[in-house]
DNA sequence: TGTATCCGATACATAGTTGTATCGTAAAAC
DNA sequence: GTTTTACGATACAACTATGTATCGGATACA
């Protein structure tokens, strides 16, 4: 009866879950430390407190655990743009001085480059969808829908705050994403610490946020 | 005597620095290919028409090669727009449409990244760097010297036609650095051709000049 | 023409990685 | 409590890449 409930693979035990999200953590984490190719599934299993076998049990190979650890991270980031914007909109009114009303978005951004780790497993995640179409396909369409949500933001900022803009929503949301991204890359390839990583890409982002705003009274 | 003349080692063949010089080449479309850690140095050999035998006369390691390499591309790219923005001072005159006055930027920028290979190469140089402090240093110094060059543009075009910023000239070279190289990657992840791709990127810049522009009359 | 030197090719020893096949054990099913 | 099943560990075979040591030939020079 129990395997009905179950939607995939009814067989699967909660401890074999457990070991698949292990695997998939610590693959993260090497992954993002050496890259993909420097990557030797062993590593993985050491990190993870397996053996091979336990990989090769779970995954077909190391491609495909990470295609999975792909999707799960471009889940995460959509998801979390996504209910942050569910928030503000549901709340409605935004508190924030107009001078740094922007700081929402940094909020909302700061779900895709909050620390070091991130960064380079985005950049290497990046990488891979350069050389291959399908990835490229998933990335484009996950950024897509990032742009979205951050587009939507800055509307509902434009009309809560009565702000004109000099740009279309879109627009703006599709320069601050890659403004954010380049400084956060910047910021980890300086080795500084998280906080400080944020502070910059946050400067970053309010400068260029500053741009895109129409303020007819100060120019 | 012609041995006081070279600088570094007299006793280099020129076919020895042929053979240098086609390796680097190969290595360059391999690395950017398929990755540093994946490109093996045997398909560095092949690819240049070579077998490991020139390719362990001539350098230390993979890395090594890719030390040089980065090295090279890097002066490349600095020296580039060095000279064009030497060009563009020494003839004082800018004739363009104040329109699209930046184009003479996109015309710097153009020299960094023109081509898929070139963001691919540059994406791995960089994924490199974020996780290699020594390169990192580099990296960020060339790109650093890079905006320097942008923001002298940036002011003499200001100047030559009156117009005003609403950042500073470093600022809105730094911010069009990363839209750039952020829209080159994406432009190159849709798998566009050449002209394409640069048309994207253009495009892109355009707008966070624009975005940088105060223009007075019509904001 | 003979000789020396240089440079790239070839051969080989070694290490590391992958994937599979098998085994042992712990938990589930009866 | 016994049997069965599932899951991860272990052992193994094949492959690939690396770096070195040696070889052969072309080129420069006398």
């Amino acid at each position: 009866m129990r395997a009905m409930v179950d939607s995939e693979a009814p067989s699967t035990t909660r401890s074999r879950e457990r070991t698949r999200r292990k695997l998939l953590d610590a693959a993260a984490q090497v992954f993002a430390e050496v890259g993909l190719d420097a990557a030797s599934v062993e590593a993985v299993c050491d990190r993870a407190g397996f053996t091979r076998g336990a990989f090769y049990s779970n995954f077909e190979s190391k491609d495909e655990l990470f295609l999975e650890l792909s999707g799960i991270v471009a889940n995460e980031r959509v998801e979390a743009v996504r209910s942050r914007v569910g928030e503000l909109e549901s709340v409605g009114g935004f508190d924030t001085q107009p001078a740094n009303a922007f700081a929402i978005i940094e909020q909302v951004l700061d779900v895709s480059a909050d620390d070091r780790l991130s960064v380079l497993l985005m950049s290497e995640i990046r990488i891979r969808a350069l050389r291959n179409p399908d990835l490229a396909a998933a990335y484009l369409q996950q950024e897509a829908e990032m742009q979205r949500g951050v587009a939507q933001i800055v509307t509902d900022i434009g009309r809560a705050k009565g702000i004109e803009f000099r740009v279309s929503s879109d627009e703006a949301a599709r320069i601050m994403l890659l403004v954010w991204e380049g400084a956060a890359v910047r910021a980890a390839m300086s080795g500084v610490e998280a906080d400080e990583l944020r502070r910059r890409t946050s400067t970053e982002l309010a400068l260029v946020a500053q741009l895109t705003i129409h303020d007819p009274q100060r120019p």
